[in-house]
DNA sequence: TATTTATGTCAACAAAACTGACATATTTCA
DNA sequence: TGAAATATGTCAGTTTTGTTGACATAAATA
């Protein structure tokens, strides 16, 4: 019963640190259960949660290209438009063309976007916050670890796009307007 | 473009608590980042992230039934089927007839599958140390953070088989020794 | 003008979940 | 003991969400 407990001396042969097994498995279990908050919801309105995540972004990066929308998500444009195409025609996406690039287009969460993306963050952020509370941890404590946990190539992208920074969009036009 | 930062009146109104927007999405992207850790090495032999998670599971809590693992994964049986078969049919786990109840599987992981569970384990625990390191954080804030995110029935469960801990089988055995 | 780029779309396919139905062996209960 | 409940396995069909590959269109760019 003892070896169960996978073996120490491989442990710390490659890598001289312990295996973190708890916090592997609470990952699985903390990630399961904070995504399946806004389930029951998104179900009521015929999605799931690819929805969930492209009007996620839509919603606070208004203006977004479908372009950028696909490096953020790391899925395929085809994977994309049938989730996007749905949004679009039951009216929580619209799409306008690019002002600088007619070819690109510029996705906006209408009225009704916003506020499914806003009842769809809710149950989430009410977990996160009782989670805060009774952990007794600093919500900058969590968010520089969870930040560390993220690939550094990505870490770029999270600087420019903190959801209600401002400076996002700004930079956005500056790439576009330097290109021509 | 203000108006894009969400509705605070709805906000306050509902919970008086910020949306956690930022750790929402990091909560996303970390877990995306720290989910494709193993997935080359997986594809390398076949497997998908389901197998991942029977692998991971068996192999941390061995003798554990189908109904134990149906439960903790939370999939139906004809979904595990799938994946479990072909974990057994390649010799990563093997079952064995309870010995009280001859009607149950007892699953195990065979020492090949032990070295897969630890090879896929390793990359993921690399990066919780790395990040634990880089944000400067101990262990133990983070743990406790995870598990107020669990949800609270589920609790018990963590607590019973925390990973390393013996007492989960005594416990184990205990249940189905009243049981008779 | 020719090429590249941004987007859209068609078709086929795969992984991993689901439901519903039914079979078998074993245990439990009246 | 015989009937019912339980643990597991399996067949068949469906859904969601991802994939590849091919090709079309409009707009920008060299």
């Amino acid at each position: 019963m003892t070896e169960v407990t996978l073996p120490v001396r491989e442990q710390t042969a490659c890598t001289d640190e312990s295996l973190q097994l708890g916090l592997i498995e609470l990952l699985f279990f903390a990630y399961r259960d904070f995504t399946s908050d806004p389930d029951e919801l998104l179900l009521q309105y015929g999605f799931g949660r690819a929805h969930h995540r492209v009007l996620h972004f839509v919603t606070h990066r208004p203006g977004m290209t479908v372009a950028e929308l696909l490096e953020v998500l790391r899925i395929t444009k085809q994977s994309l438009a049938r989730v996007l195409k749905q949004l679009i025609d039951t009216g929580y996406i619209i799409q306008i063309p690019g002002p600088r690039d007619r070819r690109q287009r510029e996705l906006y969460a209408t009225q009704k976007g916003k506020e499914l993306a806003l009842a769809l963050a809710l149950p989430q952020s009410r977990r996160i916050n009782t989670a805060l509370r009774e952990a007794g941890i600093d919500r900058a404590v969590v968010e520089q670890f969870l930040r560390a946990m993220v690939n550094p190539e990505r870490r770029r992208q999270l600087d420019r796009h903190q959801p209600g920074a401002l400076a996002a969009e700004d930079d956005r036009h500056d790439r576009r307007g330097t290109a021509r």
